[in-house]
DNA sequence: TCTGGGGTCCTCGGGCCC
DNA sequence: TCTGGGGCCCGAGGACCC
């Protein structure tokens, strides 16, 4: 999907259309995580510091993504591409790999173009948003074929042609090079994916060692046997927080590590899996990074055991100076669910009465309680809809002295009105997001 | 200018076991 | 008994991706 999060803004605020966008944290540490066509006119790109972008663009308009609505969008297009072939392998919400082969739906350039097209079609009718397609015999060359489309576009890399069309380009197209790579290789006098290929296996591998330099040699080839893996088994979850302001009492660290460790149960759970190794993360002030970890006897979880890791993990570490950001994950992860739990708990005490030894039940499952939202709901997101009684469905343009300030519009509105309200007008509500292509209306005698 | 959040994979050193 | 080496796990850190 092209700049995903800020076409779906677009798409269901018609006032922002052919204008620049920005989505991201609108913290004081916020970073931008999509940007429209628009605002990279400014220079505005992701992962860019939002403080900088406003500066490159201080009349674009400023959004918090909407996960929810990204999500429904992504499962319609994620259907679509299910349409096409059994092997479907998601990136992320707005991008996979199909192998188009598998499912039978193209054996040839022009079955593959046909097959694209019509994909890019659906996809426009059912989203109302724009996808590109790279067409190829691998997945690396899908991507960059994909990412040569972008904006709006279709290419396919014919066969024969890949090296040719490889050798010309930064090293920094192929994936898996990022910045330090990148350095890396323009030290050692490579800066092409040609230069790669002529330096040969043996180069690379001094460079990169071995796992990197062999897998980065052979793309630059194009030699990429990777298949199209449809379902991943999720390896880790975490939660971390990056706070506006260091936090320096280290009676308040402990506090936001146990509700994290809670926050990461609560995920653990709801994706019905446990897990044997508790990590903390904690970065410093001067923007240092340390993990630590401790990894249980067994998978669990409980947020009273995850709590008590987290917190032991914390002792170890010097947080004078101040904390920016604090994380809670999981890893090792097994797909145990609760009964499995309870009976290996009641195993264990078993064994233990069985032992002579003092029977330690299993630790008293807390109940996890969703947190309540800071300064109750009475916080008007940027860009979040909302609805009024009399003005009807809307988003919030902005907040801020008491005031909020809504444009009244809707996806297949004209562009709307702007009107202010104070944040406790009682007529003023949220609102889940509307579709942005509207339902194909009920046939007659229906509903 | 000052750097998010959620992941994945790789490397390396140390300890343990055979 | 001492030493070496391989394999595995653990813990930490780094790079990269969207």
């Amino acid at each position: 999907m092209d700049a995903f999060f800020a076409s779906a803004e677009q798409a269901s605020k018609p006032s922002l259309r052919g204008k620049a966008v920005v989505v991201g944290g609108l913290g004081p540490r916020g970073v931008v995580s999509t940007c429209s066509y628009e605002a990279r006119v400014f220079g505005v790109h992701s992962a860019m510091p939002m403080a900088q972008a406003r500066r490159l663009a201080p009349n674009a308009a400023y959004l918090v993504p909407r996960f929810g609505l990204y999500r429904q969008i992504s499962e319609q297009v994620m259907g679509l591409l299910r349409e096409l072939s059994p092997l479907v392998e998601p990136l992320s919400l707005d991008e996979a790999f199909v192998d188009l082969e598998a499912g039978e739906t193209a054996w040839d350039e022009r079955s593959a173009l046909l097959a694209g097209r019509k994909l890019r079609d659906d996809i426009r009718a059912v989203t109302g948003l724009t996808g590109s397609v790279g067409l190829a015999a691998c997945k690396m060359l899908a991507k960059i074929a994909s990412e040569q489309a972008k904006p709006d576009g279709l290419v396919l890399i014919e066969p024969g042609t890949e090296r040719a069309l490889l050798a010309p380009m930064s090293v920094r197209t192929l994936p898996g090079v990022g910045p330090a790579t990148g350095d890396h290789l323009r030290r050692g006098g490579i800066t092409t994916v040609g230069e790669i290929a002529e330096a040969g296996e043996d180069e690379l591998v001094r460079l990169l060692g071995k796992a990197h330099g062999l897998a980065l040699y052979a793309m630059a080839l194009a030699r990429d046997e990777r298949p199209v893996v449809a379902e991943r088994d999720t390896k880790s979850v975490s939660v971390e927080d990056t706070y506006d302001v260091d936090i320096h009492d280290r009676v308040r660290v402990r506090m936001e590590v146990q509700r994290l460790a809670d926050r990461c149960v609560q995920r653990l759970r709801g994706a019905h899996l446990s897990g044997r190794t508790i990590v903390l993360k904690v970065r410093r002030y001067d923007f240092s990074t340390l993990t630590r970890s401790e990894t249980l006897r067994g998978p669990t979880d409980d947020p009273g055991v995850v709590r008590e890791a987290a917190a032991r993990l914390l002792e170890a570490v010097d947080t004078t100076g101040g904390v920016r950001l604090l994380g809670v994950g999981v890893t090792g992860l097994a797909d145990y669910t609760q009964e499995d739990l309870f009976a290996q708990a009641q195993a264990q005490a078993q064994a233990a009465v069985a032992e002579g030894a003092e029977a330690v039940g299993p630790e008293p499952v807390e109940e996890v309680v969703e947190e309540p939202e800071p300064a109750a709901e009475r916080q008007w997101r940027a860009g979040h809809d909302v609805r009024h009684v009399e003005f009807g469905h809307g988003w919030v343009q902005g907040s801020g002295l008491g005031r909020v300030t809504v444009r009244f519009e809707t996806p297949d509105s004209l562009p709307g009105r702007v009107k202010t309200f104070r944040v406790d007008d009682p007529g003023l509500e949220r609102a889940e997001p509307l579709p942005l292509v509207a339902r194909v209306p009920p046939a007659v005698g229906e509903g």
